[in-house]
This record gives C-alpha cells, structure tokens and sequence, in this order.
DNA sequence: TTGTACGCGTTATCAA
DNA sequence: TTGATAACGCGTACAA
C-alpha cells in the first residue's frame, strides 16, 4: 500500500540501509547513487514514515504546547494569537511541528502533558501558563525533559528557561511617564496577585512612586480578572474615592477597553479629567477611543524566542538555563495628558 | 532506561502480548491477570510508546489543524482563538490529540500538510481556510483522506463534509431586521468577495432587499480585507456618496469596530444618524461603543463540531459526506435605530 | 561507499 | 485465556 524505504531500495537497486542514508543526507555516500535513489523517491512519491522513524531514532522533531485551560480568559485574550504566532513560525523556522494540548481540568491538562511526553510524543515543550502550584513544571523539571516557559515561573526562576519581558522596568517607566506628565494620584489596575507578570509589574510600580517619593496607596492598586469586565469594577470602585486618581495604568489592553468604557459611562472624560496607560499594545489599543497609550511587549517575538530557544536546548542538551528578555517599547497615541500638579 | 511493555510482561509474569491486550482493554482475558499487569504498571510507571503503538496500529488518534498562513489577518481577529478552542474541546472529548500547522506561503502549508499525511502523523485533518483554488482540498480528497472544512468549500461543496453556518440565511435576516426599522438605504460591507462567507452573505443580503422591492445599488456593497482599517475605508466611500445609507451590515465585528471609529471621527452618530448590523457576535462587540448590534454565529461550535464529524469519520469510513449547519442567532444591542421612511 | 542484520516498542495473527 | 512470533518502517553499528 504505502511505499516504503525498502521498496525504493528494491527499485534503485540498492540496500535500504542506503535510502535511509540518502534520507538523511548522509555524506559518506556518491553523487551518483544519490541521484539514482532520490529519482526513485520522487516517482515512488515515496514519504518517510515519522512514527517509524521516531522510533527508531528517539526525537520526533516535535514541540508540545500548553494552552490555558479551555474556558480560560487567556483565551478570550487576543494576546494568546498572538504568541501562537510567534510560536508556530519559530518552530516552522526550524522544520519542527507542533502539537497543542488543553483540558477544562488543571489535572486534565497535567494528564495530556504526560501523555505527549511519556508518549514520546514530543521532543520538548512550551509553557505558557506558569502557576504557583505547577505540577507539570515540577514533573518536567524531575524527569529533566527540555522545556521552557513564557513568562516567569513562579518558582526556580533562576534554574529554568523562560522567555519574559522586564516587567518590573517597563511597568516602572510607564509610570515615570505619568510622573513627568505630573500625575500625583497614579492607580494600578492589576490581574490576579498570584500571576508573576501582576507581581513584577505592581513592583514596577511601587519603585517609581518611591523613586519619586509619592505615597504608595493601597485604595489606589486593585487586582481583577484579565478580562474587560475587571476594568470596568476596577473603575467602578476607584471612581468612588474620595480622592479619585488623576491617571489609570492597565496592565492588559484587553482590560483597558473595559476600563474605557466605565469612564464613558460615568462621563469622565480621557485623556482630559483622567489619562490611561495600558499594556502590551496589541491591535485593539489603537483601535479604542481614545486610542490607548500602551506598553508594546511585543508579545510576538516572545512567542518566537521560546520555540527558538527550546529547539536549541533540545538539540544541544548542554545548553545553559537562560533567561531571555524580550524588550519593550512604549507607544504614545492619546489616551494620556498633561496635569497641573496640585501642591 | 523507559520502561516498556516487555519489562511489564517480565515482572507480571506474563507475555508481552497478554500486557499490550490488557492495554487495549481486550475482553478475553481474565480479571485475575488483568488486575496483575494493571499493578505492575503502576509499580513500573509504564506508559506506552504512543509512536510504536501508531507504527503498528496505523493509527494515531491524532488530528491534524492547518491554521491561515501566518501574517494573515485572519490570525488577528477573535474569531480564531474561539474556533480553535472549540476544536480543542471537541478533539479532547475524545481523547485526540491536536497537531498544527502554519506557514507564510501557500506551498509551505501544503508542504506541512503532505509530511503530516504522508508522514503518518494524523489520523484526519481540520481546514481553516478553503480558497477557490486550494491545493490541500485536492490532494486530500484525491488520496480519500478524512478532513473535514470550517465554511464552506468554495469547490464541491457537496462532497465535502464541512460545518458552516447559513450564512445566507443569517444575512438575509440582518437585512430584514434594518428593513423592519425602516431603512431604505442599506449598505454592504463585507470581506474579499473570494471568500465563500462573503458570497454568502452578499446573497441573504440581495435576497431580503429583492423580497422588499428595494433596489441594489452597486455603490452600497463594499469589499475590504477582514480587519478594522478595511471597516474604515468602506465607511469613508460610503459616507462620501451623494446619498448616504442610512443603515450599515458589516459582516465582522472586528471590522465593524473600524466602522464605529470611523464615523466617530466624521461626527456621525450611532445609532442616531446611522444604524450599524455586525456578524459573530465576539466579545468585543459589547464592549464598543454602542454595543453592537450582531448576529451570533456560534464560533465555538463551530469548532467542536468540526472535531466531531471529523473523528466520527476517522473511527467510521462508511459515514456519508455531510454539511453540519450551525444555528445562528441574532443579539439586539443598541446599534440600530428605527428610522422614518422617506417616501 | 555500500550492504547486512538487528533493535526501536507495539499490535496482530496464529497456536496452544 | 494466554504465549510465540511476525510484522510495522526506519536508523545504525558493523562488516565488507
């Protein structure tokens, strides 16, 4: 039925040990019959079977993704795409394919990640939801199988490969640029506490005000859901402050849109009563109304860099634990203005 | 090193082939025995060899996705993340596995395809994006390979098992809608006129206006990429015409946020001055300004379905082609407006 | 430079 | 109900 190595070893006259050569560009082998067999291939149509081959030869040129859960607001996120992206050309880039896996269940996803690597599925994988409670970075870390996370592991940091931004800095200049505009009264409207890139971009945040020796409010730092509805409760309660903020820094452009549409809503009016700073600039940030002043992350290159780096360390499993920071730029559009500092 | 279905036959006394039926849930073996190897797996932590297992069963419980090129708009828009999701669902559910493929250029996705297929590493595979002349669609049926297409197939629509809305219908109905509320003067804003979505709905759109005895007008249907600016476009053509439409159907919502921005910056209110239908209904479309009218098209059912017909096909080779139609469902929001009929 | 022979870990066939 | 044994298709050490 389908053709295999031994049959175009039969037609180009040779032993099939010598296809397989030729296959894998062996260069102990003539021009010749190199010619001769791929000839034979090209009219066999002859394709090598990945699952014998993988083994045989223990690598199945394969790189395992988890997703967040199913159901997860990740998903909902137009940040996820775009790593996606960034992942599939990195791993395209390198003639690798790629397989995804998620569950509605923490332990169902932990479940399918066992199954890909015990499975010998996958030569390596990419993580992009790193928990505090990681059993599946514990067990990769346990039976040393290669894999790199995106963003910052809540733990070991220092003894696994991630790709992150410098969220403490960036976070921090976005602040400072709220500063020099002289806002006095900055809120920080955050995801989740347990999340790293929450943790490093609130800690952003407290240095610039110290920097600057403002006051570090707790009525003015609020922790919601990444998710558009977390903006707009955040608003809400700010809103209802005594004093309310002159200037909103969002951690998610996602998030920022729901934060927009609360201000509208209470008639409070952006950039002119308050100005808006959101993260990661993706393509909805220049889309809103105003158009979001946002801190590109360049969630794509942080995507590439993990398919690059994972494929590396698998292919050289000397390589050193890294950590690669992907860099930031900030993006001015409309979203913030000038305030009259209030002594 | 790994441990494998020998070791476990060793242990458990048994032969290796009583292991492997023990694996397979095989009824003829005894409770006793079966018990037995259950707990030397255990002890042993075995997991099987899923490319071993693929090699010889041919079969991979694998399904294969080919994704639109990356860099393509498509990526961009919410509507991917959803139907991938779904898919995910629906190839969990039964216990698949989901490969995937991306590539800049035409070829190197049909190259993908082919080491896919060929290489034995899919059991069926899902398409994303069927164009008029698609290669992928031609070889998978030549070879009688299972797939199955989201949207409709622009070639042999009838052989093709596809999921797809009733696109149709669901515009034909929009356009009533405006009809209802008194507008006359109905404009068409739609994707690349290649596509079959956009076929489709131009043809509801036609059909309602032609059952009202409106007239079409060539100068109210406008063709742009599936992206805000092409929103932003149409609407300064449209806007620019002698005789404005008084109602917009915009066939995405990513696009119909371009629409939204566009007219804000020309002063022109929605729904005051303009009403505005938009189709698929993802979440951004309640979080703009006005909240989008939309016609909700089930994306993530979309992609769960898609899985299911497909690995109904893999597990069943007799199932008959089929066209699954997902239900669509209109969402009022605040987007349109009743208007006075000029006569 | 090429061929022989075996192993990779499973499933499947045929006996027992 | 269980056990040998032969595929599955490919890579590779070793020999030639």
């Amino acid at each position: 039925m389908t053709v295999t190595i031994k049959e175009v070893a039969k037609l180009a006259n040779v032993a099939p040990s010598t296809v397989s050569r030729v296959i894998a560009n062996n260069p102990r082998i003539s021009e010749a019959t190199k010619r001769k067999v791929k000839k034979v291939m090209e009219e066999l149509g002859y394709h090598p079977n990945l699952n014998a081959r993988s083994l045989s030869s223990k690598a199945t040129q394969t790189i395992g993704l988890v997703m967040p859960s199913s159901g997860d607001v990740v998903f909902q996120n137009p940040f996820f795409p775009t790593v996606l992206q960034g992942i599939s050309e990195g791993v395209h880039e390198k003639k690798y394919a790629l397989q995804m896996t998620t569950g509605s269940m923490d332990h169902e996803i932990f479940e399918a990640v066992i199954q890909m690597v015990q499975g010998k599925r996958v030569d390596g994988m990419i993580l992009l939801n790193s928990k505090v409670e990681d059993k599946v970075i514990e067990y990769l870390r346990e039976i040393n199988f290669p894999f790199v996370v995106i963003g910052k592991p809540a733990k070991y940091p220092e003894e696994i490969t991630h790709v992150d931004n410098d969220n403490v800095r960036a976070m921090k200049e976005a602040t400072e640029y709220l500063i020099h505009l002289g806002h006095r009264q900055i809120a920080f409207v955050g995801g989740r506490p347990e999340l790293m890139v929450t943790v490093d971009r609130l800690s952003g945040y407290k240095q610039a005000l110290e920097d600057a020796n403002l006051p570090i409010k707790k009525e003015y730092i609020k922790h919601e859901e990444f998710l558009r509805e977390g903006g707009q409760e955040a608003v809400s309660e700010l809103m209802a402050l005594k004093q309310r903020p002159t200037a909103l820094l969002v951690v998610d452009d996602f998030m920022a849109l729901g934060v927009l549409n609360k201000l509208d809503e209470l008639g409070i009016k952006v950039p002119e009563d308050i100005s808006v700073v959101s993260f990661n600039n993706i393509l909805l940030s220049e889309m809103s109304k105003p158009p979001l002043t946002s801190m590109d992350i360049n969630i794509l290159k942080l995507g590439t860099e993990a398919s690059r780096s994972l494929i590396e360390k698998i292919e050289n499993s000397t390589e050193p634990t890294k950590r690669i920071i992907i860099s930031h730029q900030f993006v001015e559009r409309s979203s913030c203005s000038r305030i009259d500092t209030v002594v």
